[in-house]
DNA sequence: ATGCATGAGGA
DNA sequence: CCTCATGCATA
């Protein structure tokens, strides 16, 4: 049960409480330019190292990392509400440095695929930094009563077009760069891997929950995130652009709660979105075989082979578009922790040819 | 820790 | 429609 007539918007038309405009239709290649190079690019990636982008991501098994077999933390916290009565009072003295050595693994700069060489979200980031800084601390801050509006939307700064392309020479354009900062210019994948470890680490220590953190940032930054979030970042399991954003706000956050170890953490609610939001569908795991061959074989099926394919699976359109999508951002992600190896091949249906149009036929 | 979902932005 | 960042709900 529970499979297509189980979310109770099924009753009425699916898609009137979307948005079931017409929208402008396009017919088939709405993004890189042709199918072939997006299959290519997978097939590629996947022939490559078995899996998708080749991020050499979990390749740092060298130093017995404790972040892998049972690590088992969940909720370790102390109390961080009541935290103020019975708090950790121990910080450490100096635990924060990380050694300069990168570069071991091989790994070439941009492993994720998308080498962003500067991303504004950065500089947007320090900027919030350098708010944040005006001069009031954790506790400072709890005079939040008027809510004092950061008055800037970070997230928003970034435009998915920046891609740098050409090289750190010594390009002068008309003489502007004026900015000494310590450093987090661009991290390479091996700082990001790094630092999530050990903030995941000094989180623990410190007896902060994923969620804590999350409500943390809000709090300081004005950027509440959720516990998935959180878990994603140190799980290493988002987007390269995304953990380059992130890092900054836990790192200063790992700063703010190293030095005020009497920190009251001020819980902020500001959910106010009622939004109904659709029941989870719980796809069988019969069903999710069938998709997840097609995804191999076509891992952009046209609005048609979905529809088909819903059809056939009966599941509703949405459901399906959407699982491919998710299909998709999760190929791209960046290995998990889990292992890297698996000597199998992905695909084992190659289209052979070298003339393949590279369209998904097969209904 | 993850699966399915929403939404903004983009071509 | 897609990608991408993010999160509720859940296993």
């Amino acid at each position: 049960m529970a499979t297509a007539a189980s979310s109770p918007y099924t009753l009425l038309n699916p898609s009137s409480m979307i948005h079931a405009d017409s929208q402008a239709m396009q017919p088939a290649s709405p993004y890189r330019g042709h199918q072939k190079l997006l299959q290519s690019d997978y097939l590629q990636s996947v022939q490559s190292n078995g899996h998708p982008l080749g991020h050499q991501w979990a390749s740092t098994l060298s130093e017995g990392s404790p972040w892998s077999t049972s690590m088992e933390q969940q909720d370790v916290k102390p109390g961080r509400e009541d935290l103020q009565l019975g708090i950790i009072h121990h910080r450490s003295p100096h635990v924060s440095h990380h050694s300069p050595h990168h570069n071991n693994h091989g790994n070439h700069p941009g492993a994720w695929g998308t080498p962003v060489s500067h991303n504004s979200s950065i500089t947007s980031a320090q900027q919030i930094n350098i708010y944040s800084q005006t001069g009031f601390t954790v506790n400072g801050m709890l005079d939040h009563g008027g809510l004092t509006p950061p008055a800037n939307p970070p997230g928003q700064g970034m435009h998915p077009g920046l891609r740098d392309t050409l090289s750190p020479e010594h390009s002068d354009l008309g003489g502007h760069h004026c900015h000494d900062h310590s450093d987090e210019e661009t991290p390479t994948s091996d700082e990001l891997e790094h630092f999530a470890k050990q903030f995941k680490q000094r989180r623990i220590k410190l007896g902060f929950t994923q969620a804590d953190v999350g409500l943390a940032l809000g709090t300081l930054y004005g950027n509440v995130f959720s516990q998935t979030t959180i878990c994603r970042f140190e799980a290493l399991q988002l987007s390269f652009k995304n953990m380059c954003k992130l890092k900054p706000l836990l790192n200063k956050w790992l700063e703010e709660a190293d030095s005020s170890t009497g920190s009251s953490s001020s819980i902020d609610k500001i959910a106010a979105q009622g939004r109904k939001r659709k029941k989870r569908t719980s796809i069988e795991v019969s069903v999710k075989g069938v998709l997840e061959t097609h995804f191999l074989k076509c891992p952009k099926p046209s609005a048609q082979e979905i529809t088909s394919l819903a059809d056939s699976l009966q599941l509703e359109k949405e459901v399906v578009r959407v699982w491919f999508c998710n299909r998709r951002q999760k190929e791209k992600r960046m290995t998990p922790p889990g292992e890297l190896p698996p000597p199998h091949e992905g695909p084992y249906s190659h289209s052979g040819s070298a003339g393949d149009t590279s369209s998904c036929h097969d209904l």
